[in-house]
RNA sequence: UGACCCAUGGUGUAACGGUAGCACUACAGAUUUUGGUUCUGUCUGUUAAGGUUCGAAUCCUUAUGGGUCAACCA
């Protein structure tokens, strides 16, 4: 209908109304705030792009600030890693990486403000005793014995808390609410622990720490974040992230939740990819199976890729389940508009065309990309002994078989058509060889022979063709939703296929020049990334995602 | 059993009281020196029942279904 209007999201409508009523005069300013425990996965490239795009729409910026208020599960090297991500996925976050621990200081002298003006306490109880005390989500939690501790007494033991007088687990910080409300996080939330415990970036210079709920809200404010998005289970931190600004009378951010992302036959839990990778049921984090970006950038999913599912993906607050060939779709899409082709035999038959004379080379030309003439062509030579697929050749062919068979014509691509004569197998019955003879006349760009074929074959000379390791892929899983059923582990739906190594392949003699990294489409099979561990001597190449078939060899 | 959130083709997402659209998938057909790409077409949808209104996917009520919340994790 209203074809050239452009369709807004809930989180859109929302700035945009903000906008209008000249709130925080004009400026958008979003945030990703990963903890650095793990590595980033498909569903936090949601969260990234919805934080970078929205805020580049609305001529914003976006903060990167790590939430490391827990020493004992982060570490550097997570940040590494992630930093390297969130760059390769194609974007600049505003000034350096932030910390939630620069704020360590800030959120101490916030924590003793709420002391002082009676909206915290310490707590001596046990945390076993704290959440029976807070009750379930049915009834009324009751008050601890020590929430009507004097300010004075309350000060004097956060201090000592903080200088260290007491060890872990026993006292807490709390924020005095209210342990009737039938949302449990406002049943006095624990906002300070103590735990002596070295820290990743301070050191030994803390022994309590805050809580998300006391970390996360005060930085975005500390910041000047204006829209704070996050994932829909946040929603029922929100009265208690608007509760603390108010009582501190700091900077209002917003916070503003959508649902996350949940993409059929992926598994995003942190806990569950780190056990596949413990298990040794896949190589590492990076492993190409994996729905990590270090593991789909390896795989050899381009970032624009990503970046285009999430934008069709779009964002709202039901719950979803996106079928992996929307992604593939993408994948495939910019993968035909930026690779080039190359030509690759995955299970060869030997060609031998017995009217070609036995010394000749000739050096015919091939585009590389047929949708972007600016890529240029390279020459793949031809000869007397060539290898052919297995799949492109029927003795028996069902009636709309395009490809070879006794006495029928093909083209190879960019060179002549050939026809078949002989076959000839070992004892076994397998088909070890076709003699065939090829059209002088039929040369591509140069056909005179008025034949006509309805097949052409990718074809790889013998002469000069090179040995690879290919490694295919398939889903990691055979369940569409492996995390989804209560009485079953997702090891439970590990498809044993889920990497097969094809070490017969022929591939043309250029693919010896790839780069680690670089994508190709093998003809009619499909795209291809060279692996990081790709040399000259030992070349490694990736399936990345398959060409679309309409048509299935039955076997 | 409490509170909160959500409900549009197989999937995802639009339509902001006025003809339910787009993308992916599937299936046809055209083009093709990749059974790719491109192009064209087809199939399938407003959870239910009431109400408000000239008119409801949209507003109200109830029901049903799904999700979330009870870490000194984030």
């Amino acid at each position: 209908m209203s074809d050239n209007k452009e369709h807004l999201n809930f989180i859109e409508e929302i700035i945009e109304e903000d906008l209008q009523e000249g709130k925080h005069n004009g400026h958008i300013h979003t945030r990703f705030p990963p903890e650095p425990n793990g590595y980033l996965h498909i569903g936090h490239v949601k969260a990234i792009t919805i934080n970078f795009e929205l805020a580049k729409k609305y001529g914003g910026s976006t903060n990167l600030r790590f939430d490391d208020t827990n020493p004992t599960t982060e570490e550097t090297e997570y940040v590494e890693g992630i930093k390297r991500d969130i760059q390769w996925l194609g974007y600049t976050w505003n000034g350096d990486a932030l910390y939630a621990s620069d704020y360590f200081d800030k959120l101490y002298h916030y924590a003793e403000k709420l002391i002082l003006d009676g909206h915290a306490y310490i707590d001596d109880s046990t945390a076993e005793q704290i959440a029976e005390m807070k009750k379930t989500p049915m009834e009324a939690g009751i008050e601890s014995p020590y929430r009507n501790r004097p300010v004075d007494e309350n000060l004097d033991l956060f201090r000592k808390m903080k200088a260290g007088a007491f060890p872990d687990g026993t006292r807490v910080l709390r924020a005095k609410v209210d342990m009737t409300s039938p949302n449990m996080h406002m049943r006095d939330p624990v906002i300070y622990r103590i735990k002596h415990d070295h820290h990743h970036r301070t050191g030994d210079q803390w022994c309590i720490y805050p809580m998300y709920d006391f970390a996360h809200g005060q930085s975005d404010s500390i910041e000047g974040i204006t829209h704070s998005l996050c994932s829909l289970e946040f929603t029922h931190h929100r009265p208690l992230y608007d509760w603390f600004i108010e009582k501190l009378g700091i900077f209002p951010s917003r916070q503003i939740e959508f649902a996350r992302m949940n993409v059929t036959y992926l598994i995003t839990s942190k806990r569950k990819l780190l056990k596949l990778v413990e298990e040794g049921i896949v190589t590492g984090w990076d492993d190409p199976r994996m729905p990590t970006i270090a593991g789909m950038r390896r795989r050899g999913y381009p970032a624009a890729a990503l970046r285009e599912f999430c934008e069709k993906v779009g964002v709202a607050k039901r719950d979803n389940l996106i079928e992996i060939e929307l992604l593939e779709s993408c994948v495939r899409d910019e993968l035909n508009k930026t690779s080039d082709r190359a030509m690759v035999v995955m299970d060869p038959i030997r060609i031998t065309l017995r009217n070609y004379e036995e010394n000749k080379t000739e050096y015919l030309t091939a585009e590389n990309n047929p949708e972007d003439a600016t890529r240029g062509e390279r020459t793949m030579s031809f000869s007397r002994h060539l290898f052919i697929e297995r799949d492109d050749f029927m003795e028996n062919p069902p009636k709309n078989y395009f490809r070879l068979y006794p006495g029928g014509n093909v083209r190879l691509k960019n060179a002549y058509i050939i026809s078949c004569e002989e076959i000839i197998k070992d004892e076994s019955g397998e088909v070890t060889e076709l003699i065939c003879s090829y059209h002088p006349d039929s040369k591509s760009g140069n056909d005179t022979s008025g034949l006509k074929v309805k097949g052409t074959l990718h074809w790889v000379n013998a002469a000069d063709a090179i040995e690879a390791e290919i490694r295919e892929y398939d889903k990691l899983f055979t369940d569409p939703t492996p995390a989804g059923h209560d009485d079953k582990d997702v090891l439970d739906f590990i498809n044993p296929n889920s990497l097969v190594i094809n070490r017969k392949a022929r591939l043309e003699s250029s693919l010896s020049k790839a780069k680690p990294g670089q994508a190709f489409q093998f003809l009619r099979k499909g795209y291809y990334t060279a692996d990081d561990e790709f040399t000259l001597e030992h070349p490694v190449f990736n399936a990345t995602v398959n060409l679309k078939e309409s048509f299935k060899v039955q076997k």
